[in-house]
DNA sequence: TCTGGGGTCCTAGGACCC
DNA sequence: TCTGGGGTCCTAGGACCC
């Protein structure tokens, strides 16, 4: 038995915890640069705001409606999911965390308890000890328990669980029959309407869709769909985290750049968090590829981002090396004259510090790196990131992006801790 | 007229997730 | 004028090996 626990609008409802003044009241979250709307409350919901929309083409329904718009705060809501999984964690010895706001929970040798009442007690705890709303779905499957929680959230009466095992067939027959074949795990609109040309619409419809005939046509992974529909278990529990095999860190700029040093600059940044994020995981990577997005010029269809591959003599995690090759890179691509609205880094080839090769012609110089990079990190962990930084990052950053309504790093910033008074 | 059978590695592209 | 930022997996096809 697996359960899938995710939070209702998970942003929005961090938000909330902090500023009470926005319960009740109609709350989206922008994107990044304010770009686009990526978590709703339910009263945003049921005005219309639909998910992913461009924020400046809500503007006047906002208005109207007096919606609350903010901007995303990363370190607030990752502050708080890792708390959520923390509690989360305690229901049961082995834990997948899939996302921010979600995990599925191995609930083998917990069978004496009720799911039902073990997913209230769940919800409970999370909701006093922290004030998120959660919903619980089990199932005997990944994909059965992601469709469990989708259901806990559609039926009011249900109070945000749903254990599907628990239904008999009739019930369980009926559920699927309502439900969309892409409101399946795995199943986007692509497939979906491909499905649906085979008159396979509906959950139900999947499931009892022959395996083979689906296989030939889809390939695996939506054959696996059919199995674990079925109950038979196609998708393992992870937990524990396998290391990642690319690393990316880009951004849209706050306006347009035009000239190559801030390119360079923007680009040195990304390369700085990628690699933060890469030591984090003991690694080190043998390539790097940059990328420059062009501004739309009226053309209707978007221009192509330009990018480039770089392959490093030897694999590395020092920013000086890493940022040495994007710089070279964005000068090799950069056009002048023309205006880049983004720019981004991968990295890639990555492998384990652990097992890097040395070289034998400068036997010291892995340990002096690896010192160097040491002191880098702990500066940085103590005095808060970019603190020690390669000055290629340039000081003014006028191409940072646009964040207009944040709120303050209530938990992990000393200077903007809420304050409580008495009376 | 007929043209084997088993692999590996790499890249590009497509689909999906939150 | 303004449309995010991360990731994963699978497949097909080409080049090459014996």
């Amino acid at each position: 038995m697996l359960a899938l626990i995710d939070a209702n609008h998970f942003y929005v409802a961090c938000e909330r915890v902090f500023n009470p003044r926005l319960e009740g009241r109609p709350v989206v979250v922008l994107s990044n640069n304010d770009g686009c709307v990526v978590a709703r409350s339910p009263e945003a919901k049921a005005l219309g705001l639909p998910m992913g929309a461009p924020w400046f083409q809500c503007r006047d329904l906002a208005r109207r409606h007096g919606i609350v718009a903010l901007s995303s705060n990363y370190p607030l809501y990752a502050d708080l999911s890792a708390r959520m999984m923390a509690v989360l964690g305690q229901f049961s010895p082995r834990q997948e965390i899939y996302s921010i706001d979600e995990c599925f929970l191995d609930l083998t040798g917990l069978e004496r308890f009720d799911p039902t009442a073990y997913g209230q007690a769940m919800r409970r705890r999370v909701q006093q000890w922290l004030g998120l709303p959660v919903g619980v779905g089990f199932g005997s499957t990944k994909t059965l328990a992601k469709l469990a929680n989708h259901l806990a959230k559609r039926e009011p009466d249900w109070a945000g669980v749903c254990d599907f095992g628990a239904l008999d067939a009739p019930a369980q027959d009926a559920l699927l029959a309502g439900l969309a074949a892409d409101a399946v795990w795995g199943i986007g609109p692509r497939w979906a309407a491909r499905l649906r040309a085979l008159g396979i619409a509906t959950a139900r419809d999947l499931r009892d869709a022959d395996p083979q005939v689906v296989r030939r046509r889809f390939g695996v992974v939506v054959e696996r769909i059919v199995w674990e529909l079925r109950g038979v278990a196609g998708l393992t529990l992870e937990a524990i985290a396998p290391p990642k095999q690319q690393i990316l860190a880009s951004r849209s700029f706050g306006r347009p750049v035009a000239a190559l040093a801030e390119l360079q600059a923007a680009v040195a940044h990304h390369v700085a968090r990628a690699a933060a994020k890469l030591r984090r995981q003991h690694g080190r990577a043998g390539a790097v590829q940059i990328w420059l997005r062009p501004q739309r010029d009226g053309a209707a269809s978007a221009p192509p981002s330009i990018a480039g591959l770089l392959r490093l003599a030897a694999p590395s995690a020092d920013p000086a090396v890493l940022t040495a090759a994007a710089t070279r890179g964005v000068a090799a691509l950069y056009q002048a004259g023309r205006r880049y609205r983004g720019a981004g880094v991968m990295l890639l080839e990555l492998g384990s510090a652990a097992r890097a090769q040395g070289d034998w012609l400068a036997p010291d110089a892995a340990a002096r790196a690896a010192a160097r990079l040491a002191v880098l990190d702990q500066v940085n962990a103590r005095w808060g990131r970019g603190t020690l930084r390669l000055a290629r990052e340039g000081f003014q950053q006028p191409w940072a992006m646009r964040q207009d309504h944040r709120s303050p790093a209530y938990t992990t910033r000393w200077a903007e801790l809420p304050v409580a008074r008495a009376g």
